[in-house]
DNA sequence: GTTAGCATGTAAGGAGTTACATGATTTT
DNA sequence: AAAATCATGTAACTCCTTACATGCTAAC
């Protein structure tokens, strides 16, 4: 019954719109997805999935994979599918943006994430909102730093450096992204995907501490 | 009743550790001492601090300031201050570390927050949790994205590849953060809080988009 | 004399997590 | 045959936000 509006219903629709999938699948999909930038359980999934078969954005599929053909009357692994209404809904969150697509950092996220399913002026709303909404940010963290910055210890100073740093960078990170997208350039991501083992510390490895 | 444990009530015990305040006061100084990383509405405030009164850590000193008598029964601004149990508490908390002081980037950034307080030994441990932890994200993260690579789009690629940047980053703030505890040299901020309108570069954050 | 900011609160609810319960299937 | 991991779910709880209600005080 509640309303389960919110990063996760999006992120199901759009993943579910590349091919049907069960649930434990989906949430593996989902955190590969979303990467180092969000994570969901179960506990939320499964919930959220319930409620969008009520309201029609998915269908299940019953039906068991893996070889062994479905003889007992067992429940069998549910496959969700996305209905014709689910699409549309999912079209719909990607393209009516509004605050929501970048005032919270999950929904600019995920909206990012199902930009290859957008036309370039939602994306370019979206990144440039996305890139004011930081700048004020930034303001107002630069200001309140300028008023009060010798009652900062270094420590809390070393935070806000680091945090104004971070919140930097993501804006020079999306003015590319613009400039990427006037240019009608897909973003560049490939070379630097490299993933190599050597290198991750750069120290010793600490002695160990209980966990 | 409800248990309050949380980000919340380690902050405002380390804020009414350097000076007695008022409700108010707090949620600003709260939002200005975590900068960029965490905001707090007084929804959510002034029930913690309920809570922390019925347990003893703070009590409250009715005060009516700015010039004006206080000549009304009316209630005036509350301003609270620690009692002996509320520094025994914030200490017990700073102290008691564990995954929770890491696992959770708040936790992390409150504690690191009020490190001025702590000893080198409980900020090293804390650090290197973290960038063990951080670390561990990482692997799991260049894992499955070598697994799936091919299955992703440019846009999902983009924005993996700017996620895993964010964490490499903060790995590398540790491990200057680390190597300087190690000399015993206090955190070097200072310079670098140059707070200028004119572009300053640097990088990502805690756990991709700080919050 | 009204806008703006100071100051304190509460009720309802959102968006999730943890921990549990249960069973099928695959690997060792 | 034990262990791992696939697979589905629920109940209780957490921690916080939004929106509201209320009144004081300073500034324009």
């Amino acid at each position: 019954m509640s309303k389960r509006i919110g990063v996760l219903e999006l992120a199901v629709l759009g993943l579910l719109h590349e091919s049907p999938m069960h649930g434990y699948e989906l949430r593996k999909r989902l955190n590969s997805v979303l990467g180092t930038f969000r994570a969901f359980s179960y506990g939320s999934l499964y919930p959220c999935l319930r409620d969008m078969l009520g309201r029609g954005w998915i269908i299940e599929d019953g039906a068991t994979r893996t070889g062994a053909p479905a003889l007992t009357g067992k429940r069998a692994k549910i496959v969700y599918r996305l209905t014709a209404e689910g699409k549309e809904r999912f079209q719909q969150l990607l393209t009516e943006i509004g605050p929501w697509a970048w005032e919270d950092d999950d929904q600019f996220g995920v909206h990012f994430a199902f930009f290859a399913r957008t036309e370039v002026d939602v994306r370019l709303r979206i990144l440039e909102g996305r890139r004011r909404r930081l700048e004020e940010r930034l303001d107002h963290v630069r200001a309140s730093l300028t008023r009060t910055r010798e009652r900062l210890d270094s420590y809390t100073l070393e935070l806000q450096r680091h945090g104004l740093e971070s919140v930097e960078r993501e804006v020079r990170w999306l003015n590319e992204l613009i400039s990427s997208e006037r240019s009608g350039e897909a973003p560049r991501a490939g070379e630097s995907t490299q993933v190599s083992p050597t290198e991750t510390s750069g120290g010793p490895s600490p002695a160990g501490f209980p966990s």
